[in-house]
DNA sequence: TCAACGATTCGATAAATGTTGAAATATGGA
DNA sequence: TCCATATTTCAACATTTATCGAATCGTTGA
């Protein structure tokens, strides 16, 4: 994972709103939320929304998909399982007392996931 | 860990130069190094190092010790094991199957630490 | 085809961030 | 005391970031 990717990671975490879109993201699982619903659940208007979750997007840290008239937001968790490994790479000077960070997968429809 | 704290730590880790400060710190361990050589050793201007190293110490990721003429920085490990903990909490949807974050201790002189 | 809906894109604007050089502060040694 | 070293603070500037409302782009169903 290159510097410059996990900088645009930690950056898009780094405000409040991505912050609180990704959590519920993460909580919400594989399916993920609409667009408009986590609009609602933050209470940001949507056009400031869609800008940060193109932020999100553009880090990796979620994918998209259509649905009906709805864009569909998830999680994408093998992208923060790598942000986690690369912040605890240098831990311990290399030596991996600390172990890797933990693999970050969705709790349910697991089966279907492959975290490399 | 509440929120401002996790976005302030997570926006001072999402810039160049001190995600590469971090990081030469947390390799360094306790001993930490003098903010003259993080400024070397990443090409930066003094006074723009200080304004970064600002930073990091204000969201609690660096501490800091006069010795001599120097000033020692230095990685707080727990604040590094706080903010992952925090980012792996809402996987799996509050399942541990995740594991929590693996706590981040340094290598060395690890006997004078306490890691709680 | 047309109207309603969900979401994004586009401008404009306000706020926060990063950089630089000069000046100020603190320490150590002659 | 005086000077050199190490670092920070300050002010000015350019860049990036976040917000909003209006306009636009897809999709659905009548």
């Amino acid at each position: 994972m290159d510097p410059q990717h996990v900088i645009r990671a930690l950056g898009a975490l780094a405000q409040e709103h991505r912050l609180a879109a990704f959590r519920l993201l993460v909580q919400a699982g594989p399916q993920g939320l609409a667009a408009g619903a986590l609009a609602e659940a933050l209470g940001v208007a949507p056009s400031s929304l869609s800008f940060h979750l193109a932020q999100l997007s553009h880090a990796g840290l979620v994918s998209q998909r259509r649905e009906g008239r709805s864009i569909l937001y998830s999680a994408d968790y093998p992208a923060m399982t790598g942000l986690l490994a690369y912040l605890t790479e240098n831990c311990c000077a290399g030596q991996d007392q600390c172990g890797p960070a933990a693999a970050c997968a969705p709790a349910s429809t697991s089966e279907e996931r492959n975290v490399a």
